[in-house]
DNA sequence: CCTTGACCCTCCAGTTACTGGAACCCTTAT
DNA sequence: ATAAGGGTTCCAGTAACTGGAGGGTCAAGG
C-alpha cells in the first residue's frame, strides 16, 4: 500500500506519516522503486497513533502507549497512569482556558466596538494594579 | 531600571523581556555599560504585554493591540474585533478539550488499572471503525 | 518514443514563544 | 586578587508538524 492510500484510510497527512517514520513510530518496508510499502500492521499502528493524538496525547505518550499495546504482558495500570496524568493536564488546561474565556468575554461585551477610541479592553490591559 | 527589577515588577522572566526586545515589542535605552535601561513607559508596555499574553493573545495580536493602545485615534471596534476573534478561537479550543476530556475520562474510569493486561483504553485506541 | 499528470522521494526551512546554556563583561565587597 | 551577583550576546533546542524546492517513477495517450 502506498502512502496516499494510507493517508486516505487513516486520515493522517502523508507528511505526518513520513514524519512518524522519521521519529521511529512506524517502519514501513520499501519497494524496489524506493516507495514506502505499508503493511496492514503499519496501517493499524498509524490509526492507533491518529486516535491517540486526537485524544491529545503527546508523541512521547503515544510512543509509550504503543509499546504497552504491543506488550502482551503489560499491566493495565501502566496504561491508566499515562491516561490519568494526561487527564489531569487537560483539566488544568481547561480551567485556565475557562478563566481566560470568562475574563475575555466580559471585556468584549463591555466594549462598544464603534469608531470611538474609548475601550475597556485596552483599559484593562493597561491597568496598573499597584494603584 | 535594570532588567531584573523590570522582571520582578512585571512578573516576566528576564529572558522573555530580552526576547520581546528582539522581536521589537519594546526598545529600552542602554546605559554606558551596555545594560538595558528601562523607562517607566517600557515597564508599562511590558506589563500590558504580560496581561495580554495571560489572556492568551498571540504575540502578533499583542503587537496589534499595543499599536491600537498607542493610537489615540483608534476605533474601539478594531480592538473588539481582535478580542472577539480570539474569544471564538478559545471557545473552539474549549469545545475540543471538553470533548477530549469526556472521552478520556470515560476510558480512564473503565480501566481496572491493575496488573492484568486487559485495557479498554488500548482497546479503544486500537479499534477499527470499519468493522 | 515522448509527453503529461499524478504519484513518490529527500532535504531544508519555518512555525510559536520562549528557555537553557555557554562564554564573557561590569560592579562591589572582602 | 577574587568571588558573588548582576549584566551581555549568541546558539541550540523545544513540539509536532507543514511548506516548498528539486527531482525520480509510473501509467496512459498520441
Amino acid at each position: 500500500m502506498n502512502i496516499s492510500e494510507v493517508s486516505k484510510r487513516t486520515g493522517l497527512p502523508a507528511k505526518t506519516i513520513r514524519y512518524y517514520e522519521e521519529i521511529g513510530l512506524v517502519s514501513p518496508a520499501r519497494s524496489g522503486n524506493g516507495y514506502r510499502s505499508f503493511r496492514d500492521s503499519d496501517l493499524h499502528k498509524l490509526a492507533f497513533l491518529g486516535r491517540a493524538r486526537a485524544l491529545g496525547f503527546s508523541i512521547e505518550d503515544c510512543r509509550n502507549l504503543m509499546t504497552l499495546y504491543e506488550d502482551r504482558g503489560r499491566a493495565s495500570s501502566d496504561v491508566k497512569a499515562i491516561a490519568s496524568e494526561h487527564l489531569v493536564a487537560i483539566d488544568a488546561k481547561l480551567a485556565e482556558l475557562r478563566q481566560m474565556r470568562n475574563t475575555l468575554a466580559d471585556l468584549v461585551s463591555s466594549c462598544a466596538g464603534d469608531d470611538r477610541p474609548d475601550c475597556p479592553i485596552l483599559a484593562d490591559l493597561a491597568a496598573k494594579s499597584d494603584g
